[in-house]
Order: structure tokens, then C-alpha cells, then sequence
DNA sequence: CGCTAAGATGTAGCCATACTACATGGAAGG
DNA sequence: CCTTCCATGTAGTATGGCTACATCTTAGCG
């Protein structure tokens, strides 16, 4: 009971189905039965009364009381809402996979759910303290480079587009020579934001050295702990669904953008208030100019 | 009642507490008295029992249970459970707005949140027939155009990153210029994707325009309708929560990713196991390039 | 191989809480 | 001023969540 606890708070990081899943093998043999009628259809588990379960898992409500807490909740009603919540950000593909007799629609709804449950893991595990640092960081600096490849460069590109909450100059070059040189020109309040999902891509890495060795802070972006995160100054590590296979869409890309707008807001939050005056004129002047002309573009 | 019934139907699209602001002004004096202390706080109404709201917003139980009906759920157990949905999503900053002495934690919960819930959005409002239609259309392309400015060229070139899953040649050139040249040398099984949030900027609609004349067909990608997407042969709309002020970072970008995951996704089920077989080949040699030389960059 | 003890599971009963039928109070309209 | 209808509260009911206790299984040890 003690150890529910104590593991209910530890790990609060994850979904309740994901915890059902581990806890499994620890489990008394019916209350194995309740998790596999929940596991194998969680939708119309969620619909279940309490009787309704116990008498579809074959066992007797009580059993399913001992379920519910042995998986860390309070009670069962409290199990319901949680079931509820994990359900309501969408399955990850962990629990349905896309088959090629998926509708269209069916795809639709199976890559938003994995990208939304996706995106909650990564609320979970990003560190507020990584993040507060990087904001005092880019704060402090004089100017960013952004740097990554692939679709890390997407994120890097779209980062460089948020120049004006940062506030100084951004550069996000697309060539890795052009990165290389821009990283060796790096001066004391120079940072440099170097994405990689793997964490292990050589040229990231290589722009990521010399920027630190010009004497510049290296924030990095990763999808775990690794070799780019290892010498960073700054590691910030978001951590989404692997790709497990084929038809798996990457939601690296996606929660990066998350923490770069995380980055941008929490930034210009901290500026003068002179500088925040400045971002809502241009907003506003944007918008106007959008509804006269017709001719810009959304680059928020 | 009944019309309860058809309202909750009819708007299922929404979000419970949309449903409730929505519903205010035809609630009666006492309903309206709950619906305040829902609103103020949902957090904290999620753990409220019948008796406590009730107690909360000075009326009887009754009028709870009259309230639930009237924003169109079953009950007060089905109206706990649609809370906890919405809740689980994070409160969109219509709810919580960012404010200068939020800390870098709650800056970082606040965005997740609210790029969740807007997604929740665009997953509820994006129609299965249009992507349906888009997929056929891309299906039988001899080629694509990515074409978008701003945020939206950022969808772009992260589509043209895909064209492995599309599996015809993919282009999306950043230049107006190229864009256009490309749009004009359409052939009849071209398929040019146009992407604008507003649907209003002039560039894209004018590359989309010349696709169009040259023979070839247009998807158009944008938040709402518009001239864009009024133009299209295939209209993709997709809503999100608008920026409603400064610091809201744009939902849009995320959207706009995650359908053309699902465009890519959607057709490449669709292409022949030959072609399938290819793409699995390529990402499990992709994976062991990464693992032995470590250059490789993740651009799934 | 049998006995014992601990753990797993079910039974029965209680209490809370969601829900419903009905009554009362108040407001609007004639 | 009376009447009617609508809003709101009161009282009662039953379902469903929860708990104390009994029974059965199983494993460990003599």
C-alpha cells in the first residue's frame, strides 16, 4: 500500500495506462484480469460501473477496488477520471497502431491522438529548471545561432522566424559551413541552440564544439541524454513516443517547436517593458497590414 | 431537453467549457451562478462532489443536475467525466492567459496547454472528406509543390522532407519566384499543396492561382475559409485557438504539421507493398547508419 | 504427505452520492 | 389583485462505491 504510493508519486510523469502496463506482472492473478479487460479496450472501459467491470473481468468488486489502488489510484471513481483524462489526449500508437485498412479518417484520428499524447509526455518530463536556465541564458546573450539538420532544421528555421520576442539578432543558417563559421565567431554572450533529436549527429556536434569553444553558451535540444546534451551548457531534454515503426509520424519535431515557443514567450516576458511594446505594435501593425493589403504572411 | 440533446450533437466539436461560456446568457439565474464557479475554477470544480458545488454555488443539488443537462451532458458523473476530458488537455489560454510573473515552469505548462487543446481543436474540426479527397489527389500526382510563406514555409519544407512516404518527387522552394515557375509548369497530374493560415497572403494565392490555370490540381491548407481555400480544388481546413494576444504563441504552425503527417501517412498506406517495403528499408537503414557513424540526422 | 499460516479472493452490509417526484415560492401578465 | 407559469428548493429513493469480515487457495515446513 506504502509502496503504491511511493510509486504513484514518483511516477506521476506517466499515464495511467502506461502505468497499468507496468504494473501487470506485479499483480494478483484476477486483478491481472481487470488490467487485461482495460488494457485491451480502454474506451469502453472508461463506460464501465464498477459491477459492470468485476463481472466482466470475471472477478468480484472488491477485486477491483484492489485493482484501482494497486495501479495507484484513490478509489475507483478516481480511476474512472484518470482513464478518462489518458483517453482524452488520444491513444499512442502504442495501443493502436495504424493497419493499412485504416480510413482516412481513421489515420487522421490515430496520428492526432499519438502527436497529443505525444505532446503530453513531453509536458511531463521537461525539466522547469533546464528551461529557466536557458531563458536566463538567451537573455543575457548578444545574439543566437540556431543550428540542426533535417527536421531538426525545420525547428531551427522556425526558431529564427521568432527573432522579434528574443529580442537580438537571430541567425539560423542552413548550410553547415555557414553554421560552422558562425558557431567560430561565437563571443562570450553569443548562444547557440543546437537541435538534434538523436543528440548524436556529428555536424551538430561539431557546430556545438567550436561554438563552445569560441567561448559562447551552447543550449541543446534533445530527444534524451547523449553526447550533445553531455557537453551542452544548457541541456534541455524533451522526450516524446520513439517511432516504433513504419507509419509512426516523428513528434520530436513538433514538441521542439513547443519548446521554442516556450523559449520565445518565457523570453519576452523577461524583456523591457519598452521591448514588449514594441512585439504588440508589430503584432498589431501585421494584423492590419494583413487585413488592408492582403499581402503578408502569418509568421507568428 | 430535447433540445439539449440536439445541441450536444450538433456542437460536439466543442470543448465542455466552451460549451458552458457558449451556453451563459440562456442558463437560468441559478445555473448561471454554478456555471460562474465552474468557469472560475475548473480545476478545482473537477473535485468537487454534487453536494460540494452545489454548496459552492449556493443552490441546491437539483439545479446542478438541471445544470448538467443544460450544457448538454447526461448527468453529473458524465459532466465530471467531460471535465476531466477538457482538463486533461490543459485550459487553452481563453481560460489562463500568460502573465508577466508566471514562472518559467508555468510558462512551459501554460504553452504545452495550450497547444494541446488547440490541437484537440483542429483534431475535432478537420473533415475526413477533405482528407479523404486529398489523399486520392496525391495519390495520382506525377508530382507535388509545397508552397507557403512564413510559418507556413516552415510547413513546407517539412513537408518536402516527407517525400519518402509521398513517393513521387516533392519540391518546396523558399523563393516566390520559384514557387511560381514551378506552379506554372504544372502538368494535369501535378498536385500543388498551398498553405496559408489566413488564407488571405497574396504570393501563395498567386502561385495557387497559376497551378490552377497550368491544369494542375490544388490543395489548399489553411485555418479557415478564405479565398485560398474557396479557390482550391481540395479545401484542407483545419482550426486551431487564434493568437488573442502577444505572448500566445501561434497553434497553427503545429496544425499544419500534423495533417501533412497525416496527407503523408495516408498515402503511403495506400502506395503499393513494393513501395511500403522500400520506405521500411530506408528507415531501418537510416536507423543503423545513425547507430555506426553517428552523422546521420533524424529526418523522420 | 499433512498441517499450518499467510495471502488471495469472495460475501455481505453500510453509507454516501447521484438522481427523481413533488411542493413551494416568486415573477410576469391579464 | 388574481392567476398561471416558471424557477428553485425539499424530501425521498436507489444505485453504486467502499469496507469489515469470512472462506478458500496455496505455499512452506515439519
Amino acid at each position: 500500500m506504502t509502496l503504491d504510493v511511493e510509486q504513484a508519486s514518483e511516477e506521476s510523469t506517466d499515464t495511467l495506462l502506461e502505468r497499468i502496463t507496468r504494473q501487470v506482472p506485479h499483480l494478483r492473478r484476477s486483478e491481472q484480469r481487470v488490467a487485461a479487460i482495460v488494457l485491451d479496450d480502454p474506451v469502453s472501459a472508461a463506460q464501465f460501473t464498477m459491477a459492470g467491470l468485476a463481472e466482466a473481468a470475471e472477478v468480484s468488486e472488491p477485486t477491483v477496488m484492489r485493482f484501482c489502488s494497486s495501479v495507484g489510484c484513490e478509489g475507483f471513481q478516481d480511476f474512472k477520471i484518470q482513464l478518462a483524462q489518458t483517453l482524452a489526449l488520444g491513444l499512442p500508437v502504442t495501443h493502436s497502431s495504424i493497419t493499412a485498412d485504416d480510413s482516412p479518417g481513421d489515420v487522421a484520428e490515430k496520428i492526432f491522438d499519438h502527436t497529443i499524447s505525444s505532446l503530453d509526455r513531453a509536458r511531463r518530463t521537461l525539466a522547469p529548471a533546464a528551461v529557466e536556465k536557458a531563458i536566463a541564458a538567451i537573455l543575457d546573450a548578444s545574439d543566437i545561432l540556431f543550428v540542426g539538420f533535417g527536421a531538426s532544421g525545420v525547428i531551427a528555421q522556425d526558431a529564427q522566424q521568432k527573432f522579434p520576442l528574443f529580442g537580438v539578432p537571430c541567425q539560423a543558417p542552413e548550410d553547415f559551413h555557414q553554421q560552422f563559421i558562425a558557431a567560430t565567431m561565437s563571443g562570450p554572450r553569443s548562444v547557440t541552440v543546437a537541435i538534434s533529436n538523436t543528440g548524436h549527429t556529428e555536424q551538430t556536434l561539431t557546430v556545438a564544439r567550436a561554438a563552445h569553444k569560441a567561448g559562447g553558451t551552447v543550449i541543446s535540444l534533445t530527444g534524451r541524454t547523449s553526447p550533445l546534451s553531455e557537453m551542452a551548457d544548457v541541456p534541455l531534454i524533451v522526450r516524446t513516443f520513439e517511432d516504433t515503426d513504419v507509419y509512426t509520424p516523428s513528434t520530436s519535431r513538433l514538441a521542439g517547436l513547443v519548446v521554442i515557443d516556450i523559449l520565445a514567450t518565457g523570453v519576452a516576458l523577461r524583456r523591457s517593458p519598452e521591448h514588449t511594446a514594441a512585439v504588440r505594435r508589430m503584432k498589431s501593425e501585421l494584423a492590419a497590414m494583413r487585413q488592408s493589403d492582403d499581402t503578408g504572411e502569418d509568421p507568428s
